[in-house]
DNA sequence: GCGTTCATGTAAATGGTTACATGATTCC
DNA sequence: GGAATCATGTAACCATTTACATGAACGC
């Protein structure tokens, strides 16, 4: 069910084809809301065609088929977005489930998973705020963007807090081991026979 | 292929049975990391079992096996972690995706739904709290619990951001459109002329 | 004895991924 | 003319959800 209103929400902003919502999906919403790939977007924008919550406006070169939001499909995402909020909060994020379960590990192989998680995120953050930055200059000169703004700063504060976390994370996991993080291997004395 | 890590993950924490298991997913992971039901989580434990990488090891009243991870299964997991972070990180976060489609709506509907997600996080960070400090003097007693905390630390410091995130979004919602937000609430002193 | 919780499963349908397939247009 | 990109689609497979199904044990 996500998928249509996913569609429906980029298709709001502005009309496009199939071949340009699949590049949106993967600049706005991939990363922190939703994923598809164009196998899956094709068949659903004809889904929403046949339901008349979009409608071909366009048909360009190389059979390209602009879709555009209707008033019901207008109608369709209000009411969702308005009324769906209550149901339990389901989320997949393998990275996410990856960090959980990184406590399994004996604490220096998860000490140097955690370093590099440390240091991603800080050149995720680096990206997003050369990104904002484009954004909000963008905005000076008078382009009244809001769908990307918002996504992008929901991505800053949501990578700030992971890089936090993950410097937390660390620092509890080696004050717990604080053997020897000098070499990345050699354990000899954890034979306690 | 998450599901099977995830449940090695749990497994390596202690032995369960899938009825146990599934709880655990509902209480630990499903809100952040990954989500499963037991018509899914049955059928796995089955094949993880016909793999070695986990055993039954008790059978209990009504018909209850519990399984255990083996040691191929705990280096399966180890293998895993340490080395698959790098493929593309793919989300699906319904409650996220509302998120971002709410700049569609018009700003009188999406000041309305962001004061409720405020709220709604505000709640969700004091429960958050509260399970925190539970665990907390649970280790001051003693207990070496890994897993839940750093799980709750992250959930704490994702709702926090949010929170943080949403509030933003809502003052940018309301400069944007400060017409009439007088009534429904009992808002007045934010004309701050 | 009756209701609730424990406990496990299967089947049908839907949702999503990967691989296969095709061809037009543009740029060089 | 050849490579890259634009553009759309289908098919087979795998993952996930929802619904159906059953029965034992426990608390009262």
């Amino acid at each position: 069910m996500s998928l249509k209103y996913a569609l429906l929400g980029l298709l709001a902003e502005r009309p496009d084809s199939g071949y340009a919502l699949t590049q949106r999906f993967e600049q706005s919403l991939q990363k922190y809301a939703w994923h598809a790939n164009h196998s899956q977007i094709y068949p659903e924008l004809a889904k929403l065609a046949a339901d008349n919550l979009a409608t071909v406006v366009e048909e360009g070169a190389r059979g390209r088929r602009t879709y555009a939001i209707t008033d019901a499909g207008r109608e369709a995402l209000r009411e969702w977005l308005l009324t769906s909020g209550a149901g339990p909060r389901r989320v997949r994020n393998e990275a996410v489930l990856r960090t959980f379960l990184l406590s399994t590990l004996e604490p220096d192989d998860a000490a140097q998973l955690l370093r590099r998680y440390v240091d991603r995120a800080a050149q995720d953050l680096a990206e997003l705020r050369a990104v904002v930055a484009d954004l909000d200059a963008a905005e000076e000169a008078g382009e009244p963007q809001r769908f990307g703004r918002f996504a992008a700063e929901f991505g800053l504060r949501q990578y700030a807090a992971f890089h936090d976390w993950a410097r937390w994370a660390l620092a509890r996991v080696e004050s717990a081991a604080p053997r020897q993080q000098s070499r990345e291997q050699g354990r000899e004395q954890d034979l306690q026979e």
